[in-house]
RNA sequence: CGGUGAGUGGCGCAGUUUGGUAGCGCACUUGGUUUGGGUCCAAGGGGUCGCAGGUUCAAAUCCUGUCUCACCGACCA
């Protein structure tokens, strides 16, 4: 490719609403230009990397053994009613109506679709298992688009669905994913870990979810010092601890100390309690029940914990500051977790505990060396902070960010039971199948990928996902006609030779060009100047290592092919 | 949805407090100059100041409404 022909759209600016680096780069090297919130357009770079990451998707997908199909983008409704998420799903799915005001949506993701599929075309055991997968535009009226391509509203998808007899074929099938999306992410040039997950609104059992490492990343990842456990921060167990032995002392009630705020008195305190209290499930829609959730001081509530609990209402809701003054009679920092006339449920670090300080149920006083008496209810609700002992046993936990590229899930008969995607067993009785599904963020993965490998001068993309693989800079090439045939007998013998090159053919000056060169990240470049051509040499130069090197011209083509 | 902030040539911004008919840098065009790391000089083109209404002799500037965008939070692949 030459520059003169293609469209390189390299700004020296960083915008102004970009927050996150790989947002910026990939503004600035003219991969992407924003249309609406969360809408971009791919410019021809961003576009060849998209295209360049979806190749190697698919590439292991087929060697995995998954059968590529393309759905529409444009779903009916019907199917999302029979699944019962037309009412589930919520605001994020975006509804449409046709000329005759039919409901449709713009698929966000496609287990209905595939589901309505195989239940016509597949009718007996022995057509599976079966895994089809597509690579695909999504939509997703997400509540808050933000950095870029990294949470875009409309999106590039590779999705799976495997299609399974039993527990044991899906638990094959989810393994080779497991083992495809490692090989994916891998060659891909990228720093990632599988975590245990939750499986969140799409359904299911078992999940893994696999996070590229970065320090913008918008989730937090549980690791083991010792093994090689990490999960979810949402998933992982916070292990029970030993319980504390009273001292014996007697509970006293104390007035809050003046000249110190509520907030900082308790976080001075060794130990104590707060409560948290969020609505509780409930079939009618009469007034609110509230359930109390009781927590050390210096832990988080974990939503996702919280909303498995059988008495709490899901999704989560926690109360005003106003409802709670009322449930509890005092400011909510006050309430006695001890004494409470509703529903309790108690984190198990705030259950092991002794002699702890809490709220004594009225404005402004405390209980000290306060200790649980009778029956509570015990349940693990809190997120696990850095240090705690590992849930696998071994080592403690160290907390890092992730970009979410991947997630893999065991779907079980959700979709399958509610749309009645059955086939003819062995023995002749009609079966519901068992699904997985698996899905790669595939634009997102281009976001993380900067994310992970850029320097002050712009992007340095891992080889196989690079837009170019080798620039060419010729330096004043229109003053100079052996440099210039130089370059165009380089520019031919490479691109012959099957090299991805791109061709500055610009009248622009050096610095210009070396600049645009190293913002769009290509990783190695061929420069021809006039010092070097005396001595039929041209300087090759790494841009991730910077390292240069001076080579003949006629060895140019085998150093090249070497890399 | 709550909080904060912002909408002025393609991009980054000033001008708004104190109303007087729009400016700077980058980019773009032309000519010259320079040429191994974003040269320099000169001359140009391009904006009904987000939109609608109001106040005024006069509105980018003041008032009202509205839309959009970003960040934090809630929420979420």
């Amino acid at each position: 490719m030459r520059t003169s022909q293609y469209l390189l759209s390299t700004q020296k600016e960083t915008p102004a609403d970009a927050e996150v680096i790989s947002h910026q780069l990939m503004i600035r090297a003219g991969m992407i230009r924003k249309l609406a919130a969360g809408l971009y357009t791919w410019l021809p770079s961003g576009l060849r990397v998209l295209n360049k990451i979806a190749d190697v998707v698919r590439d292991e997908m087929n060697k995995a053994g998954a059968v590529e199909v393309l759905m529409p983008v444009v779903q009916p409704a019907d199917l999302w009613e029979e699944s019962g998420r037309w009412e589930e799903y919520g605001p994020e799915l975006l509804r449409i109506k046709d000329r005759n005001q039919r409901d449709f949506v713009l698929g966000p993701t496609h287990e209905e679709v595939i589901t309505a599929l195989v239940r016509n075309e597949i009718s007996s055991y022995k057509q599976l298992p079966l895994n089809l997968y597509q690579i695909q535009t999504k939509f997703r009226d997400e509540v808050r688009p933000r950095f870029g391509i990294m949470r875009g509203r409309e999106f590039t998808m590779k999705d799976a669905y495997s299609f399974h007899m039993d527990e044991a074929s899906l638990q094959e099938t989810y393994d080779k994913m497991y083992q495809a999306y490692s090989n994916i992410f891998s060659r891909l040039g990228l720093d990632f870990r599988a975590v245990i997950a939750d499986s969140g609104s799409i359904g299911g059992a078992v999940s893994h979810e696999f996070h590229v490492l970065a320090d913008s990343g918008e989730d937090d990842i549980a690791f083991s010092t010792e093994s090689n456990y990490a999960a979810n921060v949402e998933m992982a167990e916070a292990v029970a601890p030993a319980k504390a032995t009273p001292s014996g002392a007697p509970a006293e009630v104390i007035d809050k100390p003046s000249g110190i705020s509520v907030e900082n008195f308790l976080a001075k305190q060794d130990t104590a309690l707060k409560v948290v209290l969020v609505k509780a499930q409930s079939e009618e829609d009469t007034a609110d029940k509230w359930v109390a959730l009781v927590l050390r001081q210096e832990h988080n509530l974990n939503d996702v914990k919280a909303e498995k609990l059988p008495q709490v209402e899901s999704p989560l809701v926690v109360a005003s500051d106003e409802t709670a003054k009322e449930v509890f009679g005092c400011f909510p920092l006050f309430a006695n977790p001890t004494n409470l006339n509703l529903d309790v449920v108690v984190d198990r670090s705030a259950a092991a505990a002794a002699d702890f300080v809490c709220g004594a149920g009225e404005n402004a006083k405390f209980i000290v060396n306060a200790n649980w008496n009778g029956d509570i209810e015990v349940a693990d609700i809190r997120d696990v902070v850095a240090g705690d002992p590992s849930p696998c046993g071994q080592g403690t936990l160290e907390i890092k960010r992730g970009i979410e590229v991947g997630h893999i899930f065991q779907l079980g008969d959700k979709y399958s039971k509610a749309m009645n995607c059955g086939v003819l067993s062995e023995t002749g009785k009609h079966q519901i199948l068992t699904m997985g599904c698996y899905g790669i963020g595939v634009s997102r993965i281009v976001a993380a990928a900067i994310e992970q490998n850029h320097d002050k001068n712009g992007i340095i993309w891992p080889e196989p996902i690079a837009p170019f693989t080798l620039a060419l800079i010729p330096m004043n090439m229109h003053k100079s006609q052996r440099i210039k045939d130089a370059a165009e007998a380089l520019y031919s013998t490479l691109t012959a030779q099957g090299i991805n090159v791109l061709f500055d053919d610009r009248k622009e000056r050096p610095g210009v060009m070396f600049n645009d060169m190293e913002l769009i990240g290509v990783p190695h470049s061929i420069v021809v100047g006039e010092r070097n051509l005396d001595n039929q040499q041209v300087e090759y130069k790494n841009r991730r290592t910077g390292e240069t090197e001076l080579l003949d011209l006629s060895q140019v083509a085998e150093f090249i092919a070497a890399l």
